[in-house]
DNA sequence: ACAAAAGTGTTCGGGATACACCCATGC
DNA sequence: GCATGGGTGTATCCCGAACACTTTTGT
């Protein structure tokens, strides 16, 4: 694939960008159109580094350009440099239609980015391939070794995500406590008590009451929440 | 500085070889020989990754390079690839002398390590500089962006170690339970209660009493314990 | 009145923390 | 006998886990 920027052919990103319904946690996945190869895996969002392009910048590049998102989280996560780390034929195949000098060993450094599904617009013309929200539940076999990088990035986000509160930013600027059990639930793959879920987030006092009330759903409705202010959004 | 062996002229290691004494946590730099040019920074040990190297293998074969040790615990730990890196007119210079294209942008993979420090015996002609301890506490302004790496390094060690019991390996195999206590103050830089800890570490039921006792030291012998049958050393 | 989700308290066990004195040994 | 580190117990607080019923609203 002739290229006019200028590329470290040796070096690239690749995004594991994790999307929140208000209910499942998702990752976005790009699926090529089937250039009558049977080229048919899906894989991640990545690129080449360019010349002169920082790590981080070459993320947020990536993901600038799948979907005009700045300002998320993204986190760098792990490198993957195996020389091995293409052995599969379709995946030299694809090489050889896409790179420049296939055989070359290309070392990886993942992200991970945490966003809200409903603001994630994708945008088509970004890849040759259409975005796609695969349920964390249910991912199918990735081109080279892209299992890998998300198995990694869903570890290193569930640790961050317990070590220091993030995630508030997928939720509506107000919610009730069940929409926050649900994001935390998505993340740790793990049910919740609900009193005792609701005792140890008024405990940790990031977030507080409103006097406003759910409106428009067909049973009790719920209190909502904010983010206290002067509490920043954005883990560490 | 020419090199028969193929590299990744843009790829490097850098290794955050942390030492413990029995006291305190240290961290192993490479100090250049003066070569008339005043380029007297001290950096990390690392070196370019070889054609067909692992990220893992090359910051493996760096360590045994540098102190014939093999089967240390050795994480990945960050990447650094800000184009500008490097810019400090002295390690500018350093980079003319030593790499055939000092301009390129070199992408560096941080590992650390955690080693006793006397089973440390560095090998003199690994590196064309001299390999020294230096106190965590204390650490001048070193060459590149390694202070920085270092700093990270000591964040994953500590955030490590507070998950997974490691460190065992720094002791030896039978060991009283203040010289267990000296290591987890020397990682974690904070001062314990005896009694707590003590409580702390039987709960966990790693370690098992011998009936062996400490000799000549001019007080109270203090029992030995061991790591109980099982129990792996090396953490995850 | 019924369906649906909201909201609420108590008990138990275990771990974290704070704190001070006697013990065994070598010299 | 004295200096040096070894070794021990108790009380308090907070947190995590387990667990079931009443309330409010829309239809």
């Amino acid at each position: 694939m002739p290229n006019s920027i200028e590329v470290n052919s040796n070096l690239s990103v690749d995004c594991v960008i994790f999307g929140f319904d208000g209910e499942r946690l998702n990752v976005l996945l790009i699926e090529e159109k089937d250039i009558g190869q049977g080229l048919l895996r899906k894989r991640l969002p990545g690129d080449l580094i360019h010349k002169g392009e920082g790590l981080d910048e070459a993320a947020n590049r990536v993901l600038f350009e799948l979907a005009s998102l700045k300002n998320v989280l993204l986190k760098q996560c792990h490198t993957f440099g195996d020389p091995h780390r293409v052995n599969d034929e379709k995946d030299k195949k694809w090489l050889e239609i896409y790179r420049n000098n296939p055989e070359e060993r290309v070392v990886t450094v993942s992200y991970y980015a945490l966003v809200k599904m409903a603001n994630f617009v994708p945008n088509p013309a970004s890849f040759a391939g259409e975005a796609l929200w695969q349920n964390i539940q249910d991912i199918p076999e990735l081109a080279f070794d892209h299992n890998e990088i998300v198995e990694v990035a869903l570890w290193k986000l569930q640790r961050h995500f317990e070590l220091s509160k993030i995630g508030y930013e997928l939720l509506p600027s107000k919610f009730t406590l069940n929409q926050l059990q649900q994001l935390h639930e998505a993340i740790t793959q793990e049910e919740l008590d609900k009193r005792n879920f609701r005792k140890k987030i008024v405990r940790e006092k990031i977030i507080e009451a409103t006097d406003e009330k759910q409106e428009g759903v067909l049973h009790k409705p719920a209190r909502l929440y904010r983010i206290k202010p002067g509490q920043s959004a954005l883990g560490n």
